[in-house]
DNA sequence: CTTGAACCTTACATGGATGTCACATTTTAC
DNA sequence: GTAAAATGTGACATCCATGTAAGGTTCAAG
């Protein structure tokens, strides 16, 4: 598919997508013209890098990473090295504290959103 | 307490505890000289910053949450508008979407950091 | 062949918390 | 009183994924 088709169906940019090709983290074929070509298993590709952004993972990791990860085919197409390990745990670190932190957040967002709600009704809803 | 204490014990620099102020997220008040003078409170006000900023909340929404929030007082100083609501509950949804992606790359990050450790055990164990 | 949509590359802009440097003033210790 | 440490302000830099604009090329449909 063409990246018109790729953004749409991942509901990324067009621009992210080429970045993300850019840094080594997506692959294409290109046509006799220039324009990209993508594998079907680019678009489960794009979601897994979106969730490794959303989770604070910078690109060059993210790199590092993705050849050593499990794929379709069985084991790792290579092994992580002493170095990239350590980075990988202490991301590890860096996202449970950050668990930690998105749920205390909700906790506050929860407790203001009850409170207003419990004296601001939405509009449509009974007063107690 | 002045400024280098705060940031001591709550382990944030100087820095961001003025640009805290400056944001309206951190009161002090000042000594003659013009130092700051922080309230004891200000150590807990300033690790729920951190917990805020870390779950991805901006200044100024935090700045617009901070006087809705119930404190060791009971109530909050103020109710929220339904435009903060708003913002809130779509606030709310994307922290849920953030844990959901932090909790995918933490499996992935699992996955790679155990399959490595199985060729390349650390140093100091004994191979199985 | 023509036309419009889709795509290409390159370059610059953005946001937002934080780092850093310079320089002045205050505070503290002796 | 004096030196050293701590603090003040202001300005500029940084990171990095993403937005956006310009100008040119390719693709698909009529």
């Amino acid at each position: 598919m063409r990246i018109g088709e790729l953004a749409h169906r991942t509901a990324v940019s067009e621009r992210s997508l080429r970045y993300y090709e850019q840094q080594g983290l997506l692959v294409s074929e290109r046509t006799p013209g220039g324009h990209r070509e993508f594998h079907e298993r680019a678009v489960d590709r794009v979601i897994l890098l979106q969730q490794l952004f959303a989770a604070g993972l910078h690109s060059k990791k993210i790199a590092a990473l993705l050849p050593c990860m499990r794929d379709a085919d069985g084991g790792p197409n290579e092994l992580a090295t002493q170095q990239l390990l350590d980075d990988l745990r202490s991301e590890r670190r860096r996202i449970d504290r950050t668990i930690r932190d998105l749920r205390t957040s909700r906790a506050v967002l929860d407790d203001v959103i009850a409170t207003a709600e419990h004296e601001l009704p939405p509009a449509g809803a009974a007063a107690s």
